[in-house]
DNA sequence: GGACAATATGTCAGTGCCTGACATTCGGCA
DNA sequence: TGCCGAATGTCAGGCACTGACATATTGTCC
């Protein structure tokens, strides 16, 4: 993350002649840890799979380890942040005319998109990214970490919402609210699809988009009074 | 904000003579432990207390502390656990003409309200509560654990209202997105609360039910269609 | 190509959280 | 009083994580 003077400016993946030989290592290395621990962690579980078994697989030791991720949780849902940025990105792109709430929904929607197209690496990241959110909705520690940084993206998308709409995030509430909400529905989502798979198979890509629509639209009538009759 | 002071009496809490001597020991170094754990920690950090010191100023041993509770977090959330359950409990007792809505904001400010008036032991419970709240929001390992909690009170959240209305959670979509758009908004008021009383005072329990109600307020507006103008 | 500076990595020692196994003490009850 | 079961203490150990220091590798300037 220590951007030089000479490095060209590129906020997402930089594949790159530019980069020196110190950088491409280094990213190897870091794309290696987190392929390693995402395949152990789904064949072993992450209680059972030890950091020097990470460590060694991709044959660093410990403390390199901890050089490039903070703890095990954050190695474990590295695969989600990048979906994470993308979606910022994404939002951050949508046209004034469409309202706090549309621009939200399209934002997520074309993330999952994007990750279904994208065959970056070997196996395809919306396989990745599905069998993450699989592990962490069964993985407690691993559940509170993501639930952590998912509050920090509220942060964001509230600045994100207010700055769209001229709004002081100090002084109306409505930023805050929606972000919230939208995370809320987000999640309650995948916690849906997460269960679903368990019983089917995966799914792909769509069913997770589809998932999220219909709690989106779920929305204004949970909210409208009364539910029955 | 029908204010129905028939309160039911502790669901499971049984402050008892009914109690043998070895349960009345339990119940005290447990209560002991959780206070010695909010003083330490607020006065020292969290992160910078060790379970050894918490430990000893109960004069217990360390095994002994994680007999009592799974792990250090558990320690820190204990109050707030308790106070989880009478809003269930609240919940579970709003009338059935409430929509679900008013429901939830209903037994969530009388849970409030209960706190503030409830002088249980030496210190009141509402000042632990709102320092608990600000301690938590400052500590990113106790965010995380107290995220992972409210997910779970999510389940029972969505359990209690799909029975409210006879529905089915698994086919209506309603009930567990109310859950989840109740605990995004809720914890927001919460972020909110401990913004503001880091630069004010901590302003009591009404300021928290205010905050609430406020964020409540805002809930409508925030997703209906566009914000200016 | 060689020397030097910067940076990445390895090694080592140590702390703290948490657990299983086993011995010891204490409360409940005949 | 004496027994049984529950609570507690003690001990050993694994694993996550960190600071300090030594070593190796890379970029750069000559």
């Amino acid at each position: 993350m220590t951007a030089r003077l000479t490095d060209p400016v590129h906020p997402g993946a930089v594949l790159g002649p530019a980069l020196g030989l110190r950088e491409r290592k280094k990213r190897r290395t870091r794309d290696a840890l987190v392929e390693a621990a995402h395949q152990l962690f789904l064949v072993q579980g992450y209680a059972h799979t030890t950091v020097d078994e990470i460590a060694a697989a991709v044959d660093v030791s410990q403390r390199t380890f901890f050089r490039y991720f903070a703890n095990k949780d954050e190695v474990a849902l590295a695969v989600l942040a990048e979906a994470e940025d993308h979606f910022i990105a994404h939002l951050r792109a949508r046209p004034a005319a469409e309202t706090p709430i549309q621009a939200l929904r399209n934002a997520i929607v074309l993330t999952w998109r994007e990750l279904g197209a994208a065959p970056e690496g070997g196996a395809s990241t919306i396989t990745t990214a599905l069998e993450l959110i699989q592990l962490i909705e069964t993985t407690p520690t691993l559940l509170a970490a993501h639930l952590r940084r998912i509050t920090e993206q509220e942060l964001v998308v509230t600045g994100i919402l207010a700055e769209r709409e001229g709004l002081d995030p100090a002084e109306d509430l409505r930023p805050r609210v929606m972000a919230a909400v939208f995370s809320g529905v987000l999640r309650s989502a995948h916690l849906s699809w997460s269960a679903e798979a368990d019983t089917a198979g995966t799914g792909g890509p769509e069913s997770m988009i589809q998932l999220i629509e219909r709690h989106f639209d779920q929305l204004g009538p949970a909210l409208t009074g009364r539910w029955r009759g």
